[in-house]
DNA sequence: TGTACATCAGTGAACGCGCGTTCACTGATGTAC
DNA sequence: TGTACATCAGTGAACGCGCGTTCACTGATGTAC
């Protein structure tokens, strides 16, 4: 019985000319599909109570699947880069020579925030996938331990000279200057501007340290 | 053959009159031996590659017992309060009014760090143990949050008035410095002085803002 | 344009592993009388 | 001081679970001729 109605469906299903698909956008729509799946489902029912399972069934593929596309649970958060530190050693040595350290790193940060509004979902939902679970906390602690070495790097550069402990601890502080602006970002009101708190956190500080 | 030789061991073994240990005393012995093991391991051979039964092993326990203590294997890290934070509240509110807050919170810190010397190996071995694992790494995070929120509120209170923004900030830059300093102090050579290098973060910091 | 073969996306099934749980027990310590 | 019972530290054995691996396969895409 099920077999004859599979043939009729088949046999009424309009013969459509089927394009076929390139290997390689099938995989990385297989990709994206399982990465989308993933951090929503992170994002809502937390990363360790979403099994691989979950994620393959959402994405309509098997449970097999998953696995062939990332090692581990984890690496499926991280393979994306969201992050804005790509391109700010390069608009960093671009601040004029007349700032300070901390000007210039205050300026740049400012200016790599601009446009963030048009990800603002996907930040949400890559904040809330990491916060949902101690193990990605600990990861991104990891990145951002890279992204300190990058600012330092740029600031010794910039300076014209070796990367020293005033270096690191400049990095380190702006860093968490920048994470406390994006945090009061995501969790406020959307008419607030990233942008603008940033230069809040850094003038504050600026203030502070007296 | 077995049977006879124990039988013999046991008959030669001089009949010690046991004074017999307290239960919680037993357990106490039991925990702490757990927590000794579990952190060497972890410090040693890293957190994901130690199993609950290597640590019980070590103790000189069945694997069994492990879990009788600790409901995670995580938990063992975390149950011991290493922790200068403790009394960091009070001390800071018995600094001179006439300091500002940052210059308050340097004294603070600075005082908090006396003593650490004596505990330098076991903060060591911690730190290892911490370190070699992100869902550790993400749990400390966690911890470092109520540390934000215990020297923010602080501040507040010393100034007589609620949280704000500011107060937030402070206790995250300050706790980065602190961090940096400890970093430091474990990475250096033993001839350091942990109190010397969170005074020299503080001090620095004030320099770099400008 | 057509045929033969190679490659690769996706799947199925079974498995090893360690975490943490559950049930049942032994023997020592603690307590009530 | 002695006896009977309750409590609890420690253990053994078996289990459920999800991660990640391994082996084997199907069918579509890609390529060589």
């Amino acid at each position: 019985m099920l077999l004859t109605l599979d043939c009729h469906e088949r046999y009424h299903r309009p013969v459509v000319q089927r394009t076929p698909v390139p290997r390689a956008v099938a995989a990385a729509r297989t990709r994206d599909a399982l990465t989308d799946a993933a951090l929503e489902l992170f994002a809502r029912d937390g990363f360790d109570t979403t099994t691989a399972e979950a994620i393959s069934g959402r994405a309509g593929l098997s449970p097999r699947t998953f696995f062939r596309y990332f090692p581990t649970k984890e690496s499926v958060v991280f393979h994306r880069d969201y992050w804005f530190m790509r391109s700010f050693a390069s608009a960093y040595l671009e601040q004029p020579r007349t700032l300070s350290d901390y000007a210039a790193l205050h300026a740049t940060y400012v200016e790599q925030a601009r446009g963030f509004d048009a990800l603002r979902i996907r930040i949400e939902t890559y904040r809330a996938a990491v916060d949902s679970s101690a193990v990605l906390v600990g990861r991104e602690q990891e990145h951002l331990r890279d992204h300190a070495t990058t600012v330092s790097e740029a600031v010794a550069r910039r300076r014209g000279a070796g990367v020293d402990d005033g270096d690191r601890t400049l990095a380190d502080v702006t860093l968490a200057l920048y994470h406390r602006a994006l945090r009061r970002w995501l969790d406020g009101p959307r008419s607030l501007d990233l942008a603008a708190l940033i230069d809040e956190e850094f003038t504050r500080m600026r203030r502070l340290v007296r």
